[in-house]
DNA sequence: TGTCAACTGTCAGTGGCTGACACTAGCCTC
DNA sequence: GAGGCTAGTGTCAGCCACTGACAGTTGACA
């Protein structure tokens, strides 16, 4: 049973974590000060921190839920996929199912707002990076195993995952540019600008010109 | 003629970047605040904020320069190379020039030291990976124009630039974790990964242990 | 040499963030 | 169901990065 304690806990943290979603895609993230947000909830600036370590990790509550599910679609896939080809599964197939997860804590609408702030807040753009590079990091590890390698002497795990992370970058930058905000949109982008990389290392554009 | 005010002036200005990278190098980035700084030059902490935006700009001022030097590389490249051919090429070439650049600044081995203070503090390395990011979107651009493309409609540009990004990490990070620090070392490295992508993607690794 | 403009210091203030302490409210035991 | 225990909160004081405004100083140039 949920103890009273609890779901006056729970109950605060979502309302600081609306409040502050919503003035982030409202006023701007640097315009949004946590005394607004903790205003806007009715407790201390005080509180606001001990719920969230940061003003940055407010608006990056929703988007480490998505990393957590991701990386256990590609720990899900079967060993004998070859490492692109299951990163590649796990991200499509990830999308079908996130999007519930995500809407039990937050509006699917909002969460695409807020996506937008953090892409054009330099600070916020910066700090997706680094979050992105420790997810490569993580994934590398899982590839290394499965191949049963070791990471110190074989760099193959990480450049995958780099060049995996380089496109999916290239992907979430065009897909948000788009005006076709849906999965379907993304889902097409994903397939097509992996199969892509392939043929843009080899480097005779003008002779294909597929695009 | 160089009048005495601007000799004056790049001489506080490189007074204040040695002591900064200096602290940093020593005490940490975290725990070096702006007033040691400027009390270490004997200037006001109004004045370092003159001649450096912000804490950070200070300790990006040497990889600044790289960059642009990189950047300058690829624009002199031949247009009939291939655009990874000549991102290859440019990056190589560069590293055996830049250095002397650096050294009319500040010292190599200080440099060295900042860019592991860099890499190991989080908020540096995410700054690093969106200046990162910042210069492939100056890349990608360069590379549309040589091929003849427009750069909204075919993602090419960005895809090369993408993973020739990502390599470079994987090549930055591997390279400072090492122990030969030397430019050969980074070469190697260099022409190793980039060799090893196209195989590493094909993903039958257990086949082919190169490693 | 005197005037103008550039450079600098001082001061006051904002915003993110933290430690310390006192207080309140839910929990659990007797 | 009254007691103590503890998790959660508010208040306050303070650090640090950063900024605007104003006044003083110092090099440039006629």
């Amino acid at each position: 049973m949920e103890t009273l304690r609890e779901r006056k806990k729970a109950r605060t943290r979502d309302a600081l974590l609306h409040a502050a979603l919503e003035l982030f895609t409202t006023k701007g993230y640097e315009q949004t000060t946590v005394d607004e947000i903790a205003e806007a909830v009715d407790v201390s600036q005080r509180t606001f921190f001990r719920y969230f370590a940061s003003k940055e990790e407010a608006a990056f509550f929703v988007p480490r839920l998505t990393e957590t599910h991701f990386v256990d679609a590609v720990r899900a896939r079967p060993p004998h996929e070859a490492p692109l080809e299951a990163l590649r599964r796990a991200v499509l197939e990830s999308w079908d199912t996130i999007n519930e997860a995500i809407q039990q804590v937050v509006p699917l609408e909002l969460h695409m707002r807020t996506y937008r702030v953090i892409e054009s807040t330099p600070g916020l753009l910066a700090a997706h990076l680094r979050r992105s590079m420790e997810l490569e990091e993580e994934l590398a590890q899982i590839i290394a195993v499965r191949e049963g390698l070791a990471m110190d002497t074989d760099p193959r795990p990480r450049l995958v995952v780099a060049v995996f992370g380089g496109v999916m970058r290239v992907v979430e930058r065009m897909w948000i540019a788009g005006d076709d905000l849906s999965i379907e949109a993304m889902r097409e982008l994903t397939a097509a600008y992996l199969d892509g990389v392939g043929p843009a290392l080899a480097g005779n554009w003008r002779a294909s010109e597929s695009y």
